[in-house]
DNA sequence: GTCTTATCAAACCAATTGGTTTCATAGCAT
DNA sequence: ATGCTATGAAACCAATTGGTTTGATAAGAC
């Protein structure tokens, strides 16, 4: 298991069952069961997921009756999209190395 | 093994080693064993990572006598980029769920 | 030609992952 | 009280991961 921050968001973002599962929560809060009702697995699974969103930061649970919805924590995205955003300038003038930019610069 | 592209690329940036590769990569083409210099693993556990960026479209290889250097792909990480992009809104405004940002939107 | 270097490939291993099933528990409903 | 519902927890399993070691191969160096 990654400990650093950066690792465990990637890691929690590598999954489509995730990503999904993120994507139905900006649009608000959700129960375990209506999370997993898109998805052609047990609610228990979908409540791994929800666990390894949880350690990521990317969510936050909360206890309303026998309930737990979970919301979106996006901030928790942001060291992810700063960490690509250094490569950023590569792509978009269509560079690979730094080395060709700096010599085109130059 | 994720099939679907932002899988394979998520996973291939949930790890240090990886992400550390590819850093030293925006500066320009290494050989596996330049790679592989700077962390205590063997030249072969670097060549698995190379693999890895490899499949996820990351890097390039080519052949250069008995040298296989590796170049940066920065554009594979477009959609990475493009992903984590729609969800910039919500941490930007400090908002986390879209119907809090609908709501003083209106 | 022989040696050395750089790399890949394969076998192996322990730990992790992503799913299942089963059981336990908490709380609403009747 | 009794039962149903939502969820968590644990045991289990197959596949994957991230490392190792060993052996093969390809190409430059002497």
């Amino acid at each position: 298991m990654p400990i650093d921050h950066l690792s465990a968001t990637f890691a929690a973002l590598a999954d489509p069952t995730r990503r999904a599962i993120l994507g139905r929560l900006a649009n608000g809060e959700a129960t375990v069961k209506e999370l997993a009702a898109p998805f052609p697995m047990s609610a228990q699974a979908v409540g791994k997921h929800l666990r390894v969103l949880e350690r990521a930061g990317l969510i936050e649970r909360r206890r309303a009756a026998q309930l737990r919805p979970s919301r979106l924590r996006a901030v928790a995205l942001k060291d992810a999209a700063e960490w690509l955003d250094t490569y950023r300038a590569f792509w978009d003038a269509g560079f690979d190395r730094m080395e060709q930019r700096l010599r085109d610069d130059g």
